[in-house]
DNA sequence: TTGAAAGCGCTAACAT
DNA sequence: ATGTTAGCGCTTTCAA
């Protein structure tokens, strides 16, 4: 590897000089920069950045912890990331928790090592105050609500939009409604959105059966719909945290040759579109844009991404 | 930050034991490893990453690179390594070119930098040798077939199934095929093959005007089925690069009020079992698992993905 | 304008 | 078993 030594060697001056030309260009004589410009082309020489890195104490990296690749949710939002990246020459590592809240401390403290100048969670194990904490040794974005406290966030507003769309499916008139989410109340911001606005809605709470955990992809959606439709025949409705999802439930009862209760999604994919089922679009790459933003920024912002509810019959 | 002088001096030992144990615990003695853990944990100290690196020459990061983030042909490379990654604790960056030759030649110079162990190339714009030379800074891995270069690969061998699925569009009766795919024969080795297997199969040559261009997304192939239903009504059959791409020219048909012709896809997703047309699986999680593996171990090795044509009807 | 030297935090010989 | 020291390749004072 040709290093700035050999730079410095071979262009006969003097190491601070050619860390000049690269850094500081103007203060070199236009003569010994052409010079040293050229040696470094001639020896193919590019800065290494692992020691530049050290040297300054930053990089430009930005660690994105999410905590399942699979869900088209975080999917989305990584996108919106990339797409704000690109531009700004920031490198973004994805780094994946499996919903372990070990391996997400683990990830704070490549910060806390200054292996990232900012980290974006687009959802998290670990209390809101250990990321709190953490800011002290770089940016952290929540891409969930965090009230008030000290870190940025680019949120969304679920819960009018849940309430939109609950109405909606009341107004339809559906009484019997079921859920599909991933994680429970307890852990999931989202989860408690939904189930508030259904409180909201319907003025009362929700089966506990009637909540169907633990659904990520098309799949479980299926898995889950056979499910219901065995067990509990008079559910009329479906929503489901994800357009296939929703297009899983939808095959599920279709194929168990029972009556297709009316379904509901989110993110408004192309499965809804082809189906025609309503979509609650939540603009998931325009919040992953924002995240991005916040994250190469100083200070603390809070940011709202409206979520918007799309109708269909 | 706390740094392991701090831990040196508050446990009283000096540097290379500290380094000692972190890195060659079996070299140091039960009791003193034990008190300088203590005082570890005390100053929540964890080593700098980057400190670490430059001391050691290497990393444990392996750079993606894409050419496009949002081609569902990438996200299942990406799904695929990701996965793979996970257990090894590497780091994946991804790495966007934008079909950009002279980014794809930046992120080679990192490599070649020490910013990456290893680059796995999705797909490439740069000339094939460009990459073998680079060989020398790091493991490099191409998905796409790279005959008997001097450089890994896992690829799909694309031909035979191609023309499997295009015997079966002829034997189904289609006579006036049209493709849409993203980028020409001179750029695309896929399409070369696309191309080649409709010579193999159809004994002429694909009218230029039946090879669209520049598909990317649903959105592209919608519009570029309009386009097809206005000029060349007589097209019988599509096949796109991605199941959602074919249904964009379903729902294109259908909205013009057109006779839908036959549609086939790739990738096996959602829309070609909710519209229930052919599809042909590239299998590429399987392929970016194997990407990712041969990223991380020394020595140069090709190895075939079988993809396969799903039927329906 | 250029050069010399210290330091970023760590690892690994080598010496004790 | 533990300590000392010389790097890794760079940036940035500070001095000339």
């Amino acid at each position: 590897m040709t290093t700035i030594h050999d730079v410095a060697r071979i262009s006969g001056f003097s190491l601070g000089t050619v860390s000049n030309v690269i850094n500081h260009p103007e203060n070199v004589a236009r003569k010994t920069r052409a010079k040293i410009e050229a040696v470094m082309v001639e020896l193919d020489y590019s800065p290494n950045v692992m020691a530049r890195n050290l040297s300054l104490g930053t990089t430009r990296n930005i660690g994105v912890v999410l905590p399942n690749n699979r869900h088209p949710y975080f999917s989305y939002i990584v996108d919106g990331i990339m797409e704000a990246a690109f531009p700004t020459g920031y490198r973004v590592s994805l780094l994946p928790t499996n919903y372990d809240e070990d391996i997400e401390r683990r990830y704070l403290r490549e910060l806390q090592q200054k292996a990232y100048a900012g980290m974006i969670f687009t959802s998290r194990q670990l209390p809101l105050d250990e990321l709190v904490r953490a800011t002290r040794f770089g940016q952290i974005v929540s891409c969930e609500n965090v009230g008030t406290r000290a870190i940025s966030s680019a949120y969304s507003d679920r819960l009018p939009t849940y309430e939109q769309a609950l109405r909606w499916i009341k107004e339809s008139g559906y009484t019997q409604v079921a859920l599909m989410v991933q994680r429970g109340g307890e852990d999931s911001e989202t989860t408690r959105d939904l189930l508030q606005a259904y409180r909201n809605v319907f003025g009362r709470e929700l089966a506990d059966s009637r909540l169907r955990l633990g659904i990520a992809n098309r799949r479980d959606g299926y898995d889950a719909a056979c499910f219901l439709a065995a067990t509990d025949p008079a559910v009329d409705f479906v929503l489901a945290n994800g357009d296939d999802i929703a297009a899983g439930v939808y095959m599920a009862y279709k194929d168990n040759g029972q009556k297709i209760p009316g379904i509901m999604g989110t993110e408004n994919q192309l499965s809804s579109q082809l189906l025609h089922f309503p979509t609650i679009n939540h603009h998931l790459e325009t919040l992953g844009h924002i995240a991005f933003s916040l994250a190469i920024r100083e200070g603390v912002r809070h940011q709202l991404v409206k979520s918007d509810f799309i109708a269909r019959n």
